[in-house]
DNA sequence: ACAACTTCGGACAGCGCTGACATTTTTGTT
DNA sequence: AACAAAAATGTCAGCGCTGTCCGAAGTTGT
């Protein structure tokens, strides 16, 4: 007697000596049930150890789950995860749990994997896109199903998104550095290719431009090879014959490699990061923050408004970013 | 026309002209098809924009799910979700997905999300104990779901399970220290009383009684309270009419604290965390590592394997740690 | 005592798919 | 050309559940 097979609402039925229906009522919820006949189908399934089968429940529903995809390139990255942790709380307050797929940050996997997602009947599908075109979606969303884009809007598909606000928190940045004296501001991007950046390039060159510095090709260390160390982009920048005197990242993996270089150094050179991290206080790390949180709990409840309402309108939504001084970048230029 | 409703096997067969049964056969990869048939079902599916219903054939197949659920406490650690990511990629490659599902640190709500788990009929259960009692998955464990507890042992369930080596990797951290000539060591853990914590504990005062030191109460800051920071805890510890000239930390959280606290201190005071941190490699922070990926894809295996065997016997599996030395752990006692 | 109503419980079909088995078509062999 | 073997396709039932419809009790008022 190793495995039993498991226990369906016919066998809890029998053993109660009630109808397969009258035991759905009762795990149902609703329905008209005697307390009396309710108490002798619980005791009986408990004795059988009885789980309803949500696979059959949705199916004969009509076939959608309870369940929301989150597609994401890679789950190594903290910011994602807690993109995923605000999703989560959202979903779980309406009884929603959240599957997680990776795309290994494969431009080519990424319909696979929604393709596979969608098999399952998920209910709503968040995603960070990778791939270029998200048109194969354009099918799905008609069925009625919410796609968010989360973090960089969707290309070639009609979907709500949610983004930071790049350009804008770019720019406060980069203007505090300039109105304490600074116009020599290296910026560091890598990947650099992607809409997050770009915005953020953007955000840079619009800030410089207010103070009439347009020349700023030379202080851009723009990649997008993933062996290129930050810690390399910002020494390069440091050996310019004018090296910048202030130096901007563009996402936190910038920052850590900014840190090690910048420890130290005299004379001190003004840093401001893109993205908040863990300890960043403790080394006075001024950076532009948000909430990624937020970012997941917004995606997660413009899916859920879009299922309560089908045919609302797309909604764009940008979370704010804010600046924090903490000192690095509130150093002036020397002299 | 907005929502129209979805393409099934049999609306693509009927356009195909062929029967359901070999609609099926396309979609399930196996079965013998002409090629001829083959295409002209693909282009029918293509049209209706058909994709296979999972849930539906899940349920025809015997209710199983190409699922695996991992049940966390909360989503927020950076630590619990390393080990996801390990979890998610190897799961990956066998080609299940993963569900995240949280307990927000509660016991009661352990056993409410399992349950709503076994019903979406997860093919098998990876979970982080929270609650004092796992025997109510008992009944599962019998009927063949893989359970497999990840960095605490279930209680009262026999089931494989995936640790640190809690107890040897602090008693290596603290032998570090002794064989400096450090005696008075401090030991700040919170929450304290969970496995992981007594563990690490355990290792610290062997460490300490083999050099003959017994007497460590005074030294050891053992809170359960999420409010108390361990900044507080360090503090108190550096306050003692007799302080000790290293700390040693039970998490991260602790490791946080304390480098916000003994930074810039004179004379130094020697320090070593438990798990590595973003940025401990800049701040010269001596910590007792692992791969928390390694966690999570030993999990994972451990639970495909028992899905491969389930006859198998219950594992216990070790993940090693190591002593990593970045100075801050190497800095002798004064004098 | 009887109609009118409410409450409780059951019979049945079918959600979309696939396993078992049956049937037709194609291919190979002599 | 005749036949067997192999390949391709079809038929049918049913996975576990619930929506719909219906019947059998129990309840109330006159």
């Amino acid at each position: 007697m190793t495995t039993q097979s498991r226990a369906t609402l016919a066998d809890v039925a029998m053993l109660a000596g009630v109808s397969s229906k009258t035991v759905s009522r009762v795990f149902a919820g609703a329905g008209n049930v005697s307390s009396d006949t309710r108490e002798r189908v619980l005791k009986a399934a408990k004795r059988l150890r009885f789980r309803p089968n949500n696979l059959a429940r949705n199916l004969r529903r009509g076939g959608v789950t309870n369940t929301v995809a989150f597609v994401i390139g890679d789950l190594k990255n903290p910011f994602y995860f807690h993109v995923a942790a605000g999703i989560e709380r959202e979903l779980a307050l309406r009884g929603l749990t959240m599957v997680l797929a990776t795309t290994d940050d494969s431009p080519d996997s990424e319909e696979r994997v929604v393709d596979a997602l969608i098999s399952q009947r998920v209910r709503a599908l968040l995603l960070i896109p990778i791939a270029d075109d998200q048109s194969y979606l354009e099918g799905e969303r008609q069925l009625g199903t919410p796609v968010v884009s989360v973090d960089r809007p969707a290309r070639n598909l009609v979907a709500d998104s949610v983004v930071l606000q790049n350009r804008q928190g770019m720019a406060d940045a980069v203007r505090s550095l300039t109105a304490i004296g600074h116009r020599r501001i290296g910026f560091i991007s890598n990947p650099s290719a992607m809409y997050t950046q770009r915005e953020r390039l953007a955000g840079y060159r619009e800030a410089l431009r207010e103070v009439g510095v347009t020349e700023t090709a030379q202080w851009e260390r723009l990649d997008d090879d993933p062996d290129i160390s930050p810690e390399l982009a910002v020494q390069s920048l440091l050996d310019l014959p004018d090296p910048p005197t202030a130096i901007v990242a563009g996402n936190n993996r910038g920052s850590a490699g900014a840190v090690r270089v910048l420890r130290n150094l005299e004379p001190p050179v003004a840093f401001i990061g893109f993205d908040d991290f863990e300890l960043a206080d403790a080394l006075d790390i001024s950076v532009v923050a948000y909430d990624p949180m937020e970012l997941g709990r917004t995606a997660a409840r413009l899916a859920l408004e879009h299922l309560a309402d089908p045919d609302s309108f797309t909604k764009q939504v940008e979370i704010p970013t804010r600046l924090i001084h903490r000192g690095s970048g509130e150093i002036p230029p020397p002299r």
